[in-house]
DNA sequence: ATGGTTGCTTAGCAA
């Protein structure tokens, strides 16, 4: 099966791109983030007519994800419903026939030291329990979405101007490590060694002409699933053409638990 | 240090 996840940046405005990219790809599974939509405007009907069934969880203005599956989804979890009293709509976890599947978009952070930082790292913290306090065959094979972290220096295009800046900070940099400690694995890593492979470019300053990039959307799989995949690839023709999203897809292929 | 671009919402914030 194919699973694609998908920062569109507005799902208002990059209907139309999303409506081509499962034209091409047919992805059995889309993660997507920054839909920007309450559910009342989720469209429902227009995505049904192209064959997919939708869960979505979302916010006016900000945040907001979603999963779009060929089969129906269930067991759906909307937050890490937990003690804290958080109004973002950012993480999302459904069942697709036996495959566990989470759409998630990690906090920005804005600037190191601020307010958004250390919600950014407190969301990660909860995000790390909320999969430890599960049982282990009942957390998600697959978290997918927009992390806004770069793991190591070799996803980020210029790592001495980076260094220490939201994104590729030690502090995120661990946060996430510790989730992986839960028992997950990046599996693009899995499939790619190289530098320079990167799924986010700044809309401003010729950022993707120039690939000037980081790659902070990933697919984590847990550990006794990751020998599943058969490829992992970031699709930059997404990022090119008429009114992109400043995030490119991830796609994955995988034989289904 | 600021600016640059896009989206949502309508001047300014978030990314």
């Amino acid at each position: 099966m194919k699973v694609a996840t998908w920062n569109v940046n507005s799902l208002r405005a990059r209907f139309d791109r999303l409506k081509g990219f499962l034209g091409r790809h047919a992805p059995d599974v889309v993660c997507l983030q920054e839909t920007k939509l309450e559910d009342s405007a989720f469209p429902v009907q227009e995505l049904a007519a192209l064959g997919y069934e939708s869960v979505f969880f979302g916010q006016r203005t900000y945040n907001g994800v979603a999963i779009l599956a060929k089969e129906t989804p269930s067991d759906v979890i909307k937050g890490f419903g937990d003690l804290a009293d958080d109004p973002q709509c950012r993480f999302l976890a459904v069942r697709v026939g036996n495959l566990r599947i989470a759409s998630l978009y990690v906090p920005n952070g804005g600037e190191v030291g601020s307010d958004k930082f250390l919600y950014k790292l407190s969301w990660m913290a909860r995000w790390r329990a909320w999969l430890s306090a599960r049982p282990a065959d009942e957390r998600p094979h697959l978290l997918c979405g927009d992390f806004n972290v770069a793991p190591e220096d070799r996803d980020v295009h210029d790592p001495v101007a980076w260094k220490d800046q939201v994104l590729c900070h030690p502090d995120e940099r661990k946060a996430l490590t510790a989730v992986r400690e839960v028992g997950y694995e990046d599996v693009f890593r899995r499939h790619h060694d190289a530098a320079g492979l990167y799924s986010w470019w700044d809309y401003r300053m010729l950022g993707f002409p120039k690939n000037r990039g980081l790659r902070i959307d990933h697919v984590y799989a847990r550990r006794d699933f990751a020998a599943a995949s058969s490829s992992c690839l970031i699709d930059r023709e997404e990022r090119k053409g008429k009114l992109p999203s400043d995030h490119a897809p991830v796609l994955v292929e995988l034989a289904a638990p």
